[in-house]
DNA sequence: GTAACTGCAAAACTTTTGCAACCAG
DNA sequence: CTGGTTGCAAAAGTTTTGCAGTTAC
């Protein structure tokens, strides 16, 4: 039996270092998963988008495996959660501040940057007591114009 | 007792002549639902949480119809959807132009004011061609403090 | 070698739908 | 009457979980 494990790129070992990096193992599944998520543009993907893209690219992975690992990345701070829809999540590989464009016919996301002051923001807000504010999202609603 | 059908008061016919208002049959168990909604302080409810009160205010009400009255409402313009969570919907009796704090811990939203210059906003946001904005949605979202 | 991880299928949830029975007008 | 509504159960869609087998180290 020879070794059928694939050869280990320089770019997919970069990738184990930042999985290393938050505490994950960077097994073959979270490579993969990686390498698509994180080396190109910022992107915007469902476990359902990232799954067939995946398997797409030759990847064998789970549909479990992807939901499992888009969760894992988002607890280590590689993902945001973006929530504009309630009955799909997605997952947003920019995780500095900033808001989303939300096509509600074709169901696609945009990052937008809005000056908001998130500090005025906060100090406007009546925080209940014992509790502090974990994130501020601006979602911008789209729809066909002349509907 | 030979007529089964509750009496209906003077609440319950401004109530029916709402429902009749946006083109909705006011049926018994509109009325019922739209008496829990109504009658008071703004709400925001889940499906399960109004089938719920319905239920233990002896409100004979199946849990698809409230999902299905929920969203007739919605349609009709009484309710508002407020999306802060994937994998369960709120429905906010306030129409009105408002923002939401949400603890995502207990689940709790509750309605706040902001003085966001929607208009402002809009023209920052570079639509795209065919677009229009639908709405803007600011979510505020709340943890324990010291977490 | 061993604990972490994966795959699969099943389960858990939320929400929608098909259809017979029921009810408002 | 008659079409709009409802209830129930079943289906559909998304996400999580249990567990046997595999893999990273």
């Amino acid at each position: 039996m020879t070794d059928t494990r694939p050869t280990i790129t320089a770019q997919e070992d970069r990738g184990a270092s930042h999985l290393r990096a938050v505490g994950l193992r960077p097994t073959q599944q979270r490579l993969a998963l990686a390498g698509l998520l994180f080396s190109g543009e910022d992107r915007h993907v469902t476990a359902e988008s990232l799954y067939e893209e995946a398997t797409a690219h030759g990847v064998k992975v789970s549909l479990a495996t992807v939901y499992n690992t888009l969760n894992q990345f988002k607890d280590a701070g590689l993902l945001r959660e973006v929530i504009v829809h309630s009955g799909k999540s997605y997952y947003d590989t920019k995780t500095e501040a900033h808001h989303h464009l939300y096509d509600e016919e074709s169901g696609r996301i945009q990052d937008v940057h809005l000056e908001v002051d998130e500090e005025e923001l906060r100090q406007k807000v009546d925080v209940p007591a014992g509790k502090r504010i974990s994130g501020v999202d601006i979602v911008v609603r789209l729809r066909q114009s002349g509907n």
